[in-house]
DNA sequence: CGTCATTACTGAGGTTACCTCACTGTGTGG
DNA sequence: CCACACAGTGAGGTAACCTCAGTAATGACG
């Protein structure tokens, strides 16, 4: 394919990627409803449950840690751990080396809903990105590195 | 399940399309800041734009058929548009068909901002999806495809 | 021709996922 | 020991959705 339709083929690229993204992201919300957590509460749990398995900082993540793996705001980060904490799946306890600073780490229940959360969405992302064939995946996967931010 | 680390991949893509489609939204943000519009707005504009290209249809779009487009809520895209009517940018107009309808079309101020929107946009875009080769494009957009609903 | 379901839009009200700004309490470099 | 930087959070705001109920208009059927 050449290129003349190129700046059109662009806008629809945004548009074809919001339409993507969009349709992901329900996919995502439905798969979550039975457990009670939106998409974004689990991606700070899986963050969480990703950080525990890393034995050199074991103790969990200082809230700005948390913010900068999810890329919001330090402030975003307070608030999903709130929300987290409200349902008993995180644990704050403060920084002994920095009374400042505050540990966030997935309580026994949180490990534990954040496993089953997993193996569930495993067979839903398989829906999702099955249609795709496993080549396709990696490249998708290799683009959208590139498109990342930073 | 041949490939072991699969699943694990897949949670990455996930993650990876997150990141990716943010910070594409948030070079959005700042591209239409100047024109003091909103994504979502100019989603909708773009739409309007394209439809006043077709002869068949020429008197605008029903607010449906916007939703429909832009794959939201009918609801949603009262909303949009009514935001888009209070900056007079678009024109809302009874179906003489379908009393109950209503047709949206641009005004000429809001045709003009699409046009002189859609001009700067390409520099921008290019930016943002410029990191690509053209061929990674081309693939990009035929994965999104298959990845979009229905 | 009446009635009944259906449709197009919109008001009311809610949610998620962000944000900034200002403040408090704590650490730190000079 | 003091000025400054930093960690977290309260207050308050925004975009981009949603559902549900209501109104007005249409169409379909007997």
């Amino acid at each position: 394919m050449p290129n003349s339709p190129d700046s059109a083929a662009q806008g629809d690229l945004s548009d074809l990627f919001h339409r993507a993204f969009r349709a992901l992201r329900h996919s995502w919300v439905e798969q979550l409803a039975p457990f009670d957590l939106t998409p974004h509460q689990y991606r700070a749990m899986a963050a969480l449950a990703k950080n525990s398995l890393d034995p050199s900082s074991n103790d969990g993540l200082r809230l700005k840690d948390v913010a900068h793996r999810l890329r919001i705001a330090p402030r975003s980060a307070t608030e999903v751990i709130d929300q987290l904490e409200d349902k008993d799946l995180v644990i704050r306890t403060q920084d002994p080396l920095d009374r400042r600073a505050t540990l966030v780490q997935l309580s026994p229940a949180g490990f534990d809903l954040s496993t089953k959360v997993r193996t569930a969405r495993r067979g839903h992302t398989e829906e999702y990105f099955g249609r795709l064939t496993a080549r396709d995946r990696a490249e998708l996967a290799r683009i959208l590195t590139q498109l990342g931010p930073e």
